[in-house]
DNA sequence: GTCTATAGGCTGATAGAC
DNA sequence: GTCTATCAGCCTATAGAC
């Protein structure tokens, strides 16, 4: 039995760590998520996170750094420098709804941490967020100063802007469990839809009088 | 020394614990949160908790339960029943971010407990919180139905146009942080000025082409 | 590289003195 | 009504066997 965890592959055993750690970490936070408990969803024993990471802080650390990166590498890309400013929120919008569908234990912890005033993060970390969170800034700025977005403040913006779009994903949870027990008023929305609706609604939100500023994939 | 806390006035207590225990919750949520925090907080023993309140989760479940119906009583008051759609999304808006500005742990714990998918609400508080947040689906709903909105999905407008608000609350803590670090890009808006901007971006981003869907106090 | 055993400290609840 | 003392259980980290 404990023969099939003696398996001594140390790169599968801490990845095996951060992928739970990802899980245990999103559903509970950074203080309320316990070792013995990744340990034992990894079928791997809760010393050997301080043995592969240097601890619970460690492995946490690890997790962000390299999701925060992948996620940033992928933001820039999806936004890029060329377009109008209304086709570069349009990419955002729709890459942060792919990446909440494809990773939604990362912007969980994100989220969870945030309420947690970035207590858990080492300053390395908290760097990369910043820079993460504040991608679409630019491109806010850039449409206000050519005229296709009214003159709105892009801090202000920015914020209506990135909770409409993470606070789907925060609810989801709750949205799942109601509609487990048949107590939803109406089916949650897919992402894709949401995405649909939001990229829509967003774009108006901030069209300039004499510039419609929404493109990019007619709808109905 | 003792003699000082030595009051004996249950009802103070009561009152003091609750109004710590919003802190402390809001701060660490319902697992972070320590007993021993709130009362020394409070200045009463911890096991004073357990005697008013019955233990942890008598007092959260207390709380919680003060604090939504005291919420759903103002938000019915604001967003009334007559007037137009707008009109009415336009005071529900307001009504959120007044309630953000005045009870800013009354959103962190709630937005808390969703993170943690309301693993501590007992079903009485369930019931109180959703249809806390339910109250804006009829607005939209009707909206809709009058023409005075674009064909939206309810469910999804909904979640978008709460998370715009709920996020500018959550995001506070650490947009004061980084400003008193002088790392902030810009200065925060307050929450007169972030309303007032959110109010006219929700309903030009609802507003059907026929109908303009804003008014209610035209701004600049 | 992995496990077991244990250390050291913290938790929430409660019995009983006042 | 409030406090003190204490309990049983839990946590993370780590030393040492294999």
């Amino acid at each position: 039995m404990d023969a099939a965890t003696q398996i001594r592959d140390p790169e599968r055993s801490r990845k095996v760590l951060k992928q739970v750690g990802r899980e245990v970490f999103a559903e509970y936070g950074f203080e309320g998520a316990r070792t013995r408990e990744i340990g034992a969803r990894a079928a791997l024993n809760k010393a050997m996170i301080s043995y592969h990471f240097g601890g619970k802080q460690g492995l946490f650390t690890e997790i962000l750094l390299e999701d925060i990166r992948g996620a940033r590498a992928r933001f820039s890309e999806a936004v890029g420098s060329g377009g109008s400013s209304a086709e570069r929120l349009a990419a955002f919008v729709e890459a942060l709804g792919r990446l909440a569908e494809e990773r939604p234990l990362f912007l969980k912890m994100l989220s969870r941490e945030l309420l947690d005033a970035g207590r858990h993060l080492e300053p390395e970390v908290e760097e990369e967020f910043f820079g993460f969170f504040g991608l679409v800034r630019e491109v806010l700025v850039q449409g206000v100063a050519r005229g296709e977005f009214r003159a709105v403040d892009p801090h202000a913006t920015h914020i209506g802007l990135v909770g409409g779009l993470v606070w789907f994903a925060l609810t989801a949870p709750l949205r799942e469990h109601l509609e487990r027990e048949g107590r939803s008023p109406a089916p949650s929305p897919t992402w894709a839809a949401y995405v649909k609706h939001y990229r829509e609604f967003v774009l108006r939100g901030l069209a300039s009088s004499d510039s419609p500023a929404r493109e990019s994939g007619g709808n109905a």
